[in-house]
DNA sequence: GTGAAAGCGCTAACAC
DNA sequence: GTGTTAGCGCTTTCAC
């Protein structure tokens, strides 16, 4: 039982294989007449080209999606974003993610270019500079979640300083004084990471507000794994200038700094107000109820897509896209009827 | 600036281009002398072999991950175990992921095969009978989280009903009687589905234990979505012969009911209590501190991609891996101090 | 508008 | 052991 291929198409239509190529690629020089019976011809064998053997020479239509983790959540909102930007498209997805902590993405970037797909996505990968700039000549790329430009690629962020800010702002609202920000300190030096520009907004929001004395950051690390950051947040919750109000870069450590303010037995809001960043959708289970900013994924996500077809279509000069953060206030930093 | 390609190694080298592709693919018929030579002259041009091309012919040792979602954060232990496993073998994954609830991953499946991959590891794919047996005749295959035999696949799961009986035991010991399940109706009449045999096991324990009588099933629907599970939940908190615990068929559906039940302002254990199933990294967040079934989502994804290198490197008697399951009792069923 | 023929980069028989 | 040769299934010139 053989796979039916582009010659036995060929055959039963009558025509010679590289008409029936044309017709798959809807090129130039096929009469109406010949399009319709070739076209009869692959639905009667049910043909599909096979994309290994097309990608020696043309398009596969496969974008690679390349992930740090699969934890995250919200990286699901980002998709359903992709998903329905592609939707209308001969473009399919298919999936990368980086195994541990310790590997790069690398190594799939690699085996991915080796099946010859079209073009990337990439979502805030930990790439040193160099090699990502020198892959971006290669293939058309687009990143999400990583602040950088001139090297080639488009890119697609959060405002994550303002996002930043309107956390600040609104937790000096509800009377906070001693806001501290759990940060993501990234391995490399260069700091395009997401997490470092909400650093930046915190900072700048705290002394705009007259609260520079208050500025209290903690680092946890993109390698260290979830158990350094219960230590984090214990450090956060238990120091002798504790804050009154911890934001977190991200929902997954507020998530963290919530667990263990409860395991101390710590109120929240009252002992201390939680804010992440990301609304993903755990932050609306009721006994969480965090407050959070919402960065709009699903269009980081339909954006990304769309700037990668314009790419591969040829586009050269670089586009960089950023989405407005929008405040979520819930229960974690807020009680109802406070505000 | 062009790929170096193996003809380049094999002028490199001073070689044929198949003495090159033997050394690449470690075959009979090479002195030790040539392929140290060979190796060095693949090293000096930093050689990657072109997978697509690789795949016209032979194998291209990457392998299809097929999964029906993203948010179940479940799948991440499953794939931690895959990686494990893969760790010393040449084989890489590729993630395909079901776009939308609507969707099947049958598209995802065809693409992941016309890119010429090794195998299948498909999680609870949503495929009818006759599709999944055709396909595993023409390309090896595991699947985990669906109980199905003959079809020439190996399958992997969790002992689903042993799973339940250990969820009925405990809320019996709790005092509980009025124990409700949370059940997930696939749209297909092949009963393949974890859910499908947890609910077995339920009642099975419940007729067992002499509770026949406060049998109590609600059905979701896997093409249903989140908000049709938040009705579900109301609907079994709230009618008048409410049961005093649920057990939801996953995690997912159980923290759907815990923030539900606190929406509506009651206390957990003590109005309700929750029990889920897979053990989540969530049961542990301290607000929520779940009650679950810990089936061991490492072992299930190591054991497939054994399983299924070895039916790549020729096996075909069909293997049926169980895991045990285990019993992780929190808050949720349970107060502290009270067993 | 159509088809013959030459690749794409690799593997696999089969001579030598 | 080693190299020659003929594909794998498709795309892409380039005559006609």
């Amino acid at each position: 039982m053989k796979r039916t291929t582009i010659t036995d198409v060929a055959e039963l239509a009558g025509v010679s294989r590289s008409a029936v190529s044309k017709v798959l690629r809807n090129a130039y020089g096929i009469s109406d007449e010949m399009r319709r019976c070739v076209e009869k011809a692959m639905k009667d064998l049910s043909y599909r080209p096979q994309i290994a053997a097309r990608g020696l020479r043309g398009s596969t239509f496969t974008l690679g999606v390349v992930m740090p983790e699969m934890r995250n959540v919200f990286f699901s909102d980002i998709m359903d974003g992709v998903w329905s930007a592609l939707q209308k498209t001969p473009y399919q997805p298919l999936h990368a993610i980086r195994p541990t902590l310790e590997a790069t993405e690398r190594p799939l970037i690699e085996r991915m270019c080796d099946h010859k797909i079209d073009g990337f996505i990439m979502i805030a990968p930990l790439l040193d500079h160099d090699y990502l700039w020198q892959l971006a000549t290669t293939i058309p790329t687009v990143v999400i979640g990583r602040h950088e430009s001139g090297g080639g690629f488009d890119t697609v962020n959060n405002d994550d300083e303002l996002g930043a800010r309107l956390v600040v702002d609104h937790l000096v609202e509800q009377g906070h004084q001693r806001i501290g920000y759990f940060n993501l300190a990234p391995p490399d030096d260069t700091a395009v990471n997401p997490a470092v520009f909400r650093l930046k907004g915190y900072l700048d929001a705290m002394r705009e507000k007259g609260l520079a004395r208050h500025i209290f950051v903690r680092d946890g690390n993109v390698r260290a794994g979830e158990g350094n950051n219960r230590l984090i947040a214990l450090d956060m919750l238990q120091g002798k200038h504790r804050p009154t109000a911890i934001f977190g870069w991200s929902d997954r450590v507020a998530l963290t700094v919530l667990s263990v303010a409860n395991e101390l037995g710590m109120r929240i809001p009252e002992d201390v107000a939680v804010v992440g960043y990301d609304n993903s959708q755990l932050c609306d289970v009721s006994q969480i109820s965090l407050t959070s900013i919402d960065q709009d994924g699903h269009l980081l996500g339909a954006e990304a897509a769309e700037l990668l077809i314009r790419r591969i279509e040829g586009r050269t000069e670089e586009v960089h896209f950023v989405t407005p953060p929008k405040l979520v206030v819930r229960r974690s930093s807020c009680l109802p009827g406070a505000e």
